[in-house]
DNA sequence: GTAACTAGTTACCTTCAAGTAAGTACTATT
DNA sequence: AATAGTACTTACTTGAAGGTAACTAGTTAC
């Protein structure tokens, strides 16, 4: 296997990986809603507006369990639970505007005709 | 509805654009593998080990229909078939590395570990 | 006591993405 | 005549993703 060929197949890995948190209908939606800041439950339900709790509380879970955001209960009444993205999930930013770029070149050129 | 909660409906909706060709296991896989060059069936299909013809077949088609792939017929013998990337499809390397670099990231804080 | 707010959960169902295995069509080689 | 290489296609099946609707649980306000 050539140099070419080996860094292909490394890059294909890595792709693999970082598909596992962005995979999905509202994984990214949820981040970065939470890049606008920090968000309860509810509030998030209400920014994206076509999500039910089953969804939401699932996706959320999985994005804690990948560390992408923390979930913080506050013994207020009624009880409040705020999530917010962790460092890793800020490190999302870049990769985030990026899809966003692009995907408004994509909108442009293929949805919107 | 306040300035920050118009960008955020809007960015979602983007989101949900870029999201129709990079969702799924196998598009961006695809992509990248061509950002390295043309290729063809045959090519991609032992590059991307695991992926079945009928898969390949139906994730270029999707490509070829969101403009981000072309689809060359040589007819050399046997008939060999070229796909690259259109201006629309380079325009996602931007993207892509991002998503490599970020990949890198969360390998390094959570695939690993 | 009943409605409303918080943040979910649970059961059930449907749909679609993806996998498996075999077959097709053409040509060239042996 | 049989095998191998090109690039697929087709039929069938499985499993996961996602949707719907109703329900839970604790507290406060009316």
């Amino acid at each position: 296997m050539n140099q070419k060929q080996a860094t292909c197949q490394h890059k294909l890995m890595v792709t693999r990986d970082a598909l596992e948190v962005i995979q999905g209908k509202w994984r990214l939606p949820i981040v970065l809603s939470l890049t606008f800041g920090d968000k309860r439950f509810g509030e998030i339900q209400r920014e994206i507006v076509d999500i039910s709790p089953k969804m939401l509380s699932q996706e959320l879970k999985a994005l804690e369990v990948n560390k992408i955001i923390t979930r913080t209960v506050y013994d207020s009444m009624p009880v409040t639970v705020e999530y917010s993205l962790t460092p890793l999930g800020k490190s999302m930013r870049k990769m985030l505007d990026e899809i966003l770029d692009w995907g408004v070149v994509f909108r442009k050129e293929v949805v919107v005709k």
